[in-house]
DNA sequence: CCGACGCATCGACGAGCGTCGATGCCTGAC
DNA sequence: GTCAGGCATCGACGCTCGTCGATGCGTCGG
């Protein structure tokens, strides 16, 4: 029995999924296979990246900055945060492989990985289609 | 100032962010408007419904469930967690609008609801659009 | 060379979340 | 009517997370 397993998930922020991460998605099958415990913990970790207003209104503002970047002197003002949080919150981003930060002289850059937001759009309609496929 | 606002999101699950979320999305504008703090919470929200491994998991047993559908019983196995907690994951789900449940006898079936990860999918296509189209 | 600036890291605090056992409610079977 | 079964709720326990002020490191301007 489980004995009192982790208590939270532990993020360690491995990057973005993967790729197949919606193994069970397209492919046919009487029902699928219903992704593994790694798997789901992977997407999860991602989806965690996300599960904040704070980060979510970074990305959008990052997304939506002339050059597709911003640097962090620019996001701190917007969502209401301190300096130290904001980066806080950026690395979360970076380390969920959902944004690239590269310093220039003293600012540091940060830009959307828009393959890695693509990613996790196709988990999530792989696995309605998995439901409406055989439905 | 904003002086220490609410240390965490205190989640409400209001169900699913609404329909037009990504409003930065597909129109032109020079650099679009990077979605308001109400909208990113809301976006938040739902991610945040997402963001825990045994909840990924058990959307996508129910995604892949015969029928379309399970019931507590079915679940409790796979994920490998108590009766309760299962109860509690999939009260977090139905509340963000992700699943629906109907009671028929004594067992209460979960089923998918593809509209909200459907929708979920269109507003992270739509940032990495906003990003991508101006770049 | 030195001060100013941008940013990351550290340490600490409080609130939220995931987990479980125990309990209660409702339904169906006998 | 009574009993058994499925599920939700409650209360409690740690761990995790978001937030900040203070501090440190590296870079540019004078």
């Amino acid at each position: 029995m489980h004995g009192k397993m982790a208590p939270m998930t532990t993020i360690d922020l491995p990057a973005v999924p993967a790729a197949p991460a919606s193994g069970d998605a397209g492919c046919c099958g009487p029902a699928g296979s219903p992704v593994g415990a790694d798997e789901a913990g992977d997407l999860a970790r991602t989806f965690k990246a996300l599960a904040d207003p704070a980060r979510v209104q970074l990305l959008s503002i990052v997304a939506t900055a002339d050059g597709g970047e911003a640097c962090v002197c620019d996001l701190t003002e917007p969502v209401g945060l301190a300096q130290p949080t904001v980066s806080h919150h950026l690395k979360i981003l970076v380390d969920a492989g959902l944004l690239s930060r590269e310093q220039r002289g003293r600012w540091a850059y940060y830009s959307l990985v828009p393959a890695a937001l693509a990613q996790m759009a196709d988990s999530l309609v792989g696995l309605a289609d998995a439901d409406g496929a055989r439905r």
